[in-house]
DNA sequence: ACAAACTTGCTTTTT
DNA sequence: GCAAGTTTGT
């Protein structure tokens, strides 16, 4: 009992009643900060401890396996030894799981492979020759995701051309992924939206397997439901069905995800599709400063749709959030670290307190620079992933073909490397001659292999070299079978390394060899963890490990580096000091998303969540120009999302820049504003001199002529910043001074202003 | 098997 | 306008 009231000490009301409510299905609508981890691991133990359920019967799903170890690692200081027996795991690995124990119903055998991205391109490559379609016209990619967009809300090749119907390219995709579902058949293989969708397929054509399941799990909690797509959704009804104990948790206002399917319709419509259904809704802020957050709350309330829940804290009011702007993208990079630099000089922060936000990855390049220059470090979340890296999948491309050698795609990447006589044409015949007889490559090898052993003649005319060099490699793969049948996975990579040539491969490479080769040694590392488990489970296990972790999942807390991450691998992170650079229009709002307003409100959410991710300090950054690929990008406008919050909780920064930047003149006294810009582009004219607004054309009598980029106002003066025209660039201007002239709109140097 | 020349397209990327 | 991918040539 003791234990009891300490699983509910300490939360405010709102908490204690999403803990106390363990029946029937329960929608916890959790704000930013408000403390959801906490409720649901509380949840688990009280349900264990109180209720004495069973921990065996719980299950917990997340998105991210960082999230589901966090889960772990709270209940295991909460629960106990109970910890132990609770299921908690991502969407997707829960599905790999019990589809290795129950893919036989649907024809998959417990050594299935997942393909990865590359493994999907080329699988649908492959398909559009099948289909005689020319790739040119159906690029691949955009095909995969058309057939990923079916997947994730249930329909196979025949539901798709069904749906397809009167859409020409709709309906060519569902022709691929006809195809395709044979193709990843007679690999026994899944992608991973199968994950998903052959499991709930599997249930609805086996309803004595989801039974088992029902009976089994009596419990389930689903977090970060705003971003389940229907697959996933539908997987949980079905899981619930009978004793709806369904507790979902999740932000409407925090989607970002809907361009992968999800579908934020699943949170708002649960109270239709479970009208007995209660609703909790936590919107204490634990994290933020009451600035930081009414600004964000100031942001998200432009948004039309949105299930209004009430969002507050009791945390100091703080300091107002900063906003600033640069000339372009590398003053903006020179002016965040400057800043940072700062904090940690003048103010008891740490580098590792800071992370600097953005849309689009390749906003990273300049930050990354401006650390370079000023010495500071950083930790760059993205980039290639771990188990992206070349070397890495050349060897788990080794390793999966050694657990499923139905698995052409993985055949193909492996015969190559280290180069070993067999080229694309061999390969290529090999290929035709094996699907012509219904086989896999592997086996169609093994059969050259066995002619050739027995001094009959090729089944297939081959050149005898490649002849030779096949029956070497089936020769490598079944002794490495072999050895994955009785040692640990460890031994089995050693063998693998040494024998296939890879090690040597590697070592000579002439990309840093070194690096790459211990690349290869920490994967061996991992691996060691799955040594206990009984061959070949621990190669499964390893596999399923490599092909199901995301970038966001190794983050380590690094105390003397800066962290560089998009907005969107942001979420459900937190740092005391966030900068969020870019805010422009065309970017954040992304141009991208502009014609929509569904889009449009995604952007504001996104920019939402990267606000939120704030502790103590907040800062906006916009740049005037950004060079996007090369291009001139043209002088952008700032973010509308600027304008939605409200005026009196920011406050213009006027950041110095470190890195040398020569554009901009000295400037006067005083803070530039993105306000008084903002007031100015809605005509408030400056009380002297002639009346500007931004995007007025101007001339100059040096520059030449231009057009008004931004109107400050300053304590004694109206700053305007002009882009001129014929390579002279932006200028900085006092308007009392500066010698310039409102042109007539007939007379606009045609610079193009947005 | 690699390099040079060309084409193309250009957000985000939990798993 | 560039980087990445594809095609073509040696």
């Amino acid at each position: 009992m003791t234990q009891v009231a300490n699983l509910l000490e300490g939360l405010n009301p709102a908490q204690r009643e999403a803990v106390e409510t363990v029946d029937g299905p329960l929608l916890i609508i959790a704000g930013p900060g408000s403390g959801k981890t906490r409720v649901i691991t509380h949840r688990i133990a009280y349900l264990v401890q109180e209720y004495g359920v069973s921990p065996y019967s719980i299950l917990a799903m997340t998105f991210t396996n960082k999230a589901a170890r966090e889960m772990t690692d709270r209940l295991g200081r909460l629960a106990g030894p109970h910890a132990g027996a609770l299921t908690v795991g991502t969407f997707h690995s829960f599905c790999a799981r019990l589809l290795r124990i129950e893919g036989d119903f649907i024809g998959l055998s417990r050594n299935y492979s997942i393909f990865d991205d590359d493994d999907q391109i080329s699988a649908i490559k492959q398909c559009l020759g099948q289909a005689d379609y020319d790739p040119k016209r159906y690029p691949p990619r955009a095909v995969l995701s058309a057939i990923s967009r079916a997947k994730n809300v249930l329909q196979d090749s025949q539901a798709m051309a069904r749906d397809a119907a009167g859409y020409y390219f709709e309906e060519v995709c569902a022709r691929v992924y006809r195809h395709y579902e044979e193709l990843l058949a007679r690999n026994n293989a899944v992608d991973f939206d199968d994950l998903l969708l052959r499991t709930v397929q599997l249930f609805r054509e086996y309803p004595v397997v989801l039974q088992r399941y029902q009976d089994r799990y009596g419990y389930l909690m689903v977090d970060e439901f705003q971003d389940t797509n229907v697959a996933q959704y539908q997987l949980s009804r079905q899981l619930s069905q009978g004793h709806q104990n369904f507790c979902v948790v999740g932000d409407p206002d925090q989607s970002i995800y809907s361009w992968r399917s999800a579908d934020v319709r699943n949170i708002l419509n649960f109270k239709n599709d479970y009208p007995r259904a209660k609703v909790i809704s936590l919107g204490q802020n634990y994290r933020s400063t009451a600035n930081i957050l009414n600004a964000a709350k100031g942001l998200i309330e432009s948004n039309g749709k949105r299930l209004d829940h009430q969002l507050f804290t009791d945390n100091s009011t703080g300091q107002p959030v900063r906003v600033d702007e640069a000339y372009d993208e590398d003053e903006e990079a020179g002016k965040v670290i400057g800043e940072i630099k700062r904090l940690t000089r003048e103010e008891s922060f740490k580098l590792g307190d800071c992370a600097v936000m953005y849309r689009v990855n390749a906003q990273s390049r300049a930050m990354e620079e401006a650390c370079l220059q000023q010495g500071v470090k950083y930790r760059l979340v993205g980039g290639t992933r771990f188990y992206q890296r070349k070397e890495i999948r050349d060897l788990t491309a080794y390793l999966r073909l050694v657990y499923n050698q139905q698995d052409d795609q993985t055949l193909a990447r492996v015969v190559s490397v280290p180069p070993r006589g067999l080229g694309a044409k061999s390969m290529q015949q090999l290929g035709e001659w094996a699907t012509g007889r219904g086989v896999s490559t592997f086996d169609a090898m093994r059969e050259i292999t066995l002619a050739s052993r027995n001094k009959q003649p090729s089944p297939v005319s081959l050149p005898s070299r490649a002849a030779s060099s096949i029956a070497k490699f089936v020769d490598l793969i079944e002794r490495l079978v072999a050895i994955s049948r009785e040692a640990e996975v460890v031994k089995l990579i050693d063998v693998l390394l040494s024998e296939s040539g890879l090690q040597k491969h590697i070592q000579e490479s002439d990309e840093r060899p070194e690096e790459r080769w211990e690349n290869v040694m920490d994967f061996r590392g991992i691996a060691q963890e799955f040594n206990a488990e009984t061959p070949p489970d621990g190669l499964g296990s390893l596999l399923e490990r490599t092909s199901l972790v995301s970038q966001v999942d190794d983050l380590e807390d690094a105390e003397d580096s800066i962290t560089l991450i998009t907005l969107h691998q942001a979420k459900g992170l937190e740092f005391p000091v966030v900068f969020i650079v870019g805010m422009e229009e065309g970017l954040l709002p992304h141009s991208r998303s502009l014609d929509s307003e569904e889009q449009t409100e995604e952007e504001r959410r996104l920019c939402y969540v990267g606000m939120t991710r704030a502790e103590q300090r907040l800062y906006l950054m916009r740049a005037f120009r950004r060079n996007f690929r090369g291009g001139s990008g043209g002088p952008a406008a700032a973010s509308r999302f600027l304008r939605e919050i409200p005026e009196d909780l920011l406050v213009p920064a006027a950041l110095s820049s470190t890195a040398a930047r020569t554009v901009t003149s000295p400037q006067p006294g005083g803070g530039s504003s993105i306000r008084a810009a903002a007031l100015a582009a809605a005509s408030v004219a400056p009380s002297s001199g002639p009346a500007l607004k931004v995007g007025d054309p101007v001339r100059h009598r040096a520059f030449g002529d231009g057009i008004v980029m931004a109107c400050e106002v300053t304590a004694s003066d109206v700053e305007v910043t002009v882009e001129f025209a014929g390579g002279v660039g932006a200028k900085r201007l006092l308007l009392s001074f500066a010698p310039l002239e409102k042109l007539s709109d007939s007379e606009d140097p045609g610079l193009g202003g947005r």
